[in-house]
Formats: structure tokens, C-alpha cells, sequence
DNA sequence: ACAAAAGTGTTTTCACTACACCCATGG
DNA sequence: CCATGGGTGTAGTGAAAACACTTTTGT
């Protein structure tokens, strides 16, 4: 895994993303902190050998997945590092292993090894961009949820506190929404109603 | 240039458009008809390498330049391709060699390898979105030009015609717009006042 | 009873739309 | 003088913002 014939390969990169009070992304304690990497293997996709990536590294399946950008490669000793962001909610996310944990974004420059904070904050960006347009908040939720903790997430990733009838009447509009029959009781205050996402294909890459 | 080792390379191909009455992008002849394309050479950066294939192939230089999409090479017998799209104005681009030229983006599916073909098309959408929240257009423009020119590029990339009023007042709001004293004869009609990009950086990568 | 989140309408404001005429020039 | 594109203002409409109280529950 060195010298061999230059630089021998393209790497991928995953920052994973979970909100629970605050947004975090999933971080690797070796050295000065590091994302999941993975090295393509012949044959392998690039979407593929991210999801790989994340595996190996935590044992995560099955989340959002999305390309962010390509990066030149020669400081990591690759040819390109393709960078990908991941969303899922912190439910899913069974993380029981030593020397991986959530950090908090604002602080990259002090948690992270410098090739990686680049990606972490453009995906914060792109989030908060993306936010607008697409149904990407419903990736940090279950499968079912309420417009409280919709709201949340839209606050939380936007970094604004929003007006509670005009999100609703948002996203009522919306037409991502569907009403369920069923309510959440979960502290002492009106059970909540829960929602479900439009079963259309929920985002596109690009 | 073939197999001493697995997959090798990566690639990178650029789309380049630019306007001429239409929206053209700029097409090898060779095989079924093809982008310009490059292989990254050690220690040589993606966007560099993407320059150089345009340059390579068509003598271009000095254009904007952005980053598309990166897809799996497999089928172009590479690691990874790193696609890019290229603005220009039609004056800066003297193409005098033979296998080189225009073509219409809504005919990709008859003039362009079919590896090619979601490149164009991605970037055109990516264009059309972009138009609306990033000084793209301006890259189609000679550095002085009237709100007539200005007002075409928005019609040509977005597909549909302005209102000549609105689209002035959008314009002027926007900030991006700097009036020169000078302006445009042109032909038998009253002058055209010229104007400038204000100097800010015009468009961030991502 | 009270604390805590769920839920609900109306008014105002502002950005975007639609729309028609005069201006300056070259031939 | 006429054909051509350059240039200008106003009224209407619809989406988003601001804003406060009642409901339902657990303790």
C-alpha cells in the first residue's frame, strides 16, 4: 500500500450527518480526527465503495447517500477523493464502537484532520441549500414524524427559529405530506399527530 | 496506454457551451461524436487536467470552469470520471479545426456517445437552476454588454422568454450590474447603454 | 392547577406579473 | 420616413411574514 507505480488510487469519503438536539457528523477519532475513508477497489462503484467506507468504518447500512464533490488527491497520497455527505436519523444509528462519535460541525477546525474540514463544511452548505428545494429533511426523521420535530430539523439545518403556523402552512403545502391516523403521546402536554412522507422517489442525485 | 495494470486512470471530460442565437456545445467529430477528455497525469489537479483537455483539443484557454459530476469509469475503461462544464463567450472561442464544432444540446441522443450524453444534459439543467441565484450568464458575455444580450443568455438558458420591464428591474436590483458611460451602435435603433459584472468574485465551486 | 408542546387565522407586506408606448438611430 | 431594438412606470395579484391564543395532556 505505498510506493508500488505513483499514486494508485481514488479514495471516497463519507461525512455522515445525524441530528439529535444539535446536527453532527460522524467522526473517527484516529490522528487529529478523520472521516470514513474508503480505497475503490477494482470493479467497485464510487457510490459503492463510499457505502463500503462507512461500514467498515461503523457498521451503517442503507442511509441517504449523496455526492458532493471530487477533490485533487495528492496531500491523501490518491489520485481524486470523491466526496460524498449522508443523512440519517440518530435512531438508525446503533454507534457502539470504540474511537467513533458525533461532533459538532462548528468545530471542525479543532476535530478535524485538515483535508476533511473542507468537506464537512461544504456539506453543511449544500444542506442548508438543498433544504430549500428538496426533501432532504425528512432523512434525519423516521418514518414517521411530527411537524415539531420537521420544524426542528428545518431550524436546526437552516440555523434560523421559523414561525410555527407559516412552516405548517409550508409544508401542508408542500404536498410531500401525508396525514396519518395516528398521534404521539409523549410528555405531558397534546399528543402530536404523526406524518409520513409521499412514497415518490425522495430526492435525485446531482 | 492499456492493460500493464487493472483500470488505471482517471478521466475528465468538459462540457464547454456557449451562445450563439442558441445554446451549443462544443463536440469532437471522432467516433460517434465525443467531449474533449483527459487523463490526469501524477501530480497534475483535476481542474488543471480538465483545462488541458480543452486546451488540447480545441486551443482554448481562460475559460469558466466548474465542476459537474464524477462517475464511475468502468465502461470507459478508467477509475472514475470527473466530468466538468465550461462557459464562454462565442467571440473567445476561434475554432478553426477540422473535427471540431457545434452542436445543439437537444440532440445529444444522435450526436454524442451515449457516456457522453448525461454529461450535456446534467449540465444543462445544472445551468438552468444556477441561473436564477449564481452570475452564471455573465460567463456567456464579452466583458461590456447591453441588458438586450444580457436578457437573451437568460432566455436561452432558462428556455422561456422575459418581460423586457421585469426582467430590467430584476437585473438592477441584483446588484451585479455596474453602468458604464458608453454605448452600442448597432445597427438602426437607438444605442444600447453597456455594462460591467461588478468585480466581485462572480461564482463560487460546489 | 399548572407546565409544556400541539394546533389554529388574519392582516400586512413585498416581490413578481402583466401590460403599451415613446426614443434614438441607420438606411 | 420607416423599420428596428432600446428604454421606461403602474396596477394587480399571490406568496411569505408577523403576530397570540386555545387545546390536550402528564404530573
Amino acid at each position: 500500500m505505498n510506493d508500488t507505480n505513483a499514486m494508485p488510487a481514488i479514495h471516497t469519503v463519507v461525512a455522515l450527518f445525524t441530528i439529535r438536539e444539535r446536527l453532527e457528523f460522524l467522526r473517527l477519532d484516529a490522528e487529529r480526527g478523520r472521516l470514513p475513508v474508503g480505497a475503490l477497489l477494482p470493479g467497485e462503484g464510487l457510490e459503492a465503495c463510499a457505502r463500503r467506507a462507512l461500514w467498515t468504518a461503523t457498521g451503517i447500512e442503507d442511509v441517504f447517500l449523496e455526492q458532493l464533490y471530487t477533490f485533487d488527491g495528492e496531500q491523501a497520497g490518491a489520485q481524486a477523493i470523491v466526496a460524498y455527505y449522508a443523512l440519517a436519523p440518530c435512531e438508525r444509528l446503533p454507534i457502539r464502537r470504540p474511537g467513533v462519535g458525533w461532533a459538532d460541525p462548528a468545530e471542525v477546525t479543532t476535530l478535524l484532520a485538515e483535508e476533511h474540514q473542507i468537506i464537512v463544511q461544504r456539506a453543511c452548505e449544500r444542506l442548508a441549500g438543498k433544504l430549500e428545494y428538496a426533501p432532504i429533511a425528512y432523512q434525519f426523521l423516521a418514518e414517521r414524524f411530527t411537524l415539531g420535530e420537521l420544524q426542528a430539523v428545518y431550524e436546526i439545518i437552516g440555523r434560523q427559529a421559523l414561525d410555527k403556523r407559516n412552516f405548517r402552512r409550508r409544508m401542508h403545502a408542500s404536498a410531500h405530506l401525508v396525514e396519518t391516523r395516528d398521534v404521539r403521546r409523549n410528555g405531558p402536554h397534546r399528543p402530536a399527530r404523526l406524518y409520513r412522507l409521499r412514497d415518490t422517489q425522495p430526492a435525485v442525485a446531482g
